[in-house]
DNA sequence: CCACTAACGCAAAATATTCGCGTTAGTGGG
DNA sequence: CCCACTAACGCGAATATTTTGCGTTAGTGG
């Protein structure tokens, strides 16, 4: 994430080990455990580094959460528009549901640098992605502003406002007013 | 916030000084200066009092948040049901696109607590109130939820994801999809 | 191979957090 | 009104964390 100035080395090796001892320790401990000198401790380096370069918990929470939340690769591809935001949206979902995936989502938004800009721009991406191979396949053209208003970002809010489970066939109601069901 | 056993005398001194402390110290300071030692010494208690209490800083902060976004009254009654809505989603969002109104949502999330759950209950509330003197007065049924989903979330996502100022016609635009303007 | 310097390690100093214990002051019963 | 009870607070010691100065290491570019 960050843009250093000199990315080669041991820099890199040092933010993977760190990357990596959050990762851990957000898996194996609780979060009130989870402190600077924790993860310098676990990933084999210095506070005082952490400090320097990330400067919060915060903020190093939030590059671990957006290295996390980007997407390895492009959506599945189900033949049809419709079919595609079906399933990313599932897996999406699914993944975010979950008390990790929404910490993760909080870890972005609580801190000081461009995350939240970015981990949107990640899901825009997604929805283009499938935007772009329907308009090749000659379907209608897909609104993608649409789709990020009217049904990422309600998606978006239940899962930070609120604790109970999504219900599938309400995010499938938002689709529908975006894209009418394939077939 | 806190349902205290003992909400009397002291305790709500206590409360209203440290809320006030941290209006005035979130007023004047950076934030990075916003330390639960500053807030104890300018609300005039120890800061054994305040971990006791509230926990930690972020949770304090919530909880100062979800004062100041409790609504002080119902929401202006102009008439009709769209223009009560197009009046106070202008409201709203004037005073959460500023900085510290983004702050103070982010605070919101950030908390452990109920927090999240009691912000988004005010809002429903507020539209509930607009829904039933629409009701009273005999226009078409609104539905709630629609707004919720369709205007509120997607403005809500827009002032957390981006830094950028929201646009009034596109949220008077998402608006018009579930209220049609009044004639 | 060398000069340059970003990034790191280390340790001391400054701050913040936790905790035990005594005290204060709401609360409820007589 | 008075008293017993205890939640909530104050204080200070003990811990833990964050910050900072300075020497060292190791990428980077010539």
């Amino acid at each position: 994430m960050k843009e250093s100035l000199r990315p080669g080395g041991r820099s890199a090796r040092v933010q993977a080990a760190v990357h990596a001892a959050v990762r851990d320790l957000l898996r194996d401990r609780a979060r009130s455990e989870l402190t600077i000198p924790a993860i310098a401790t676990r990933a084999g380096v210095t506070p005082s580094t952490l400090y320097r370069r990330w400067g919060s918990l915060q903020d190093l929470l939030a590059d671990v959460a957006v290295e996390r939340m980007r997407p390895e690769g492009d959506p599945d591809d189900t033949g049809s528009v419709r079919g595609d935001l079906e399933e990313w949206l599932e897996q999406y979902i699914e993944e975010m549901t979950s008390v990790p995936g929404r910490a993760m989502t909080r870890d972005v938004l609580g801190c000081t640098g461009a995350a939240p800009r970015q981990c949107a721009a990640f899901l825009r991406r997604q929805i283009e992605v499938i935007a772009a191979r329907g308009a090749a396949r000659g379907e209608p053209a897909l609104d993608v502003d649409a789709v990020v208003d009217l049904v990422v970002a309600p998606v978006m809010y239940r899962l930070l406002f609120d604790t109970a489970p999504v219900d599938p066939a309400w995010w499938r109601g938002l689709l529908a007013r975006v894209v009418p069901p394939a077939g």
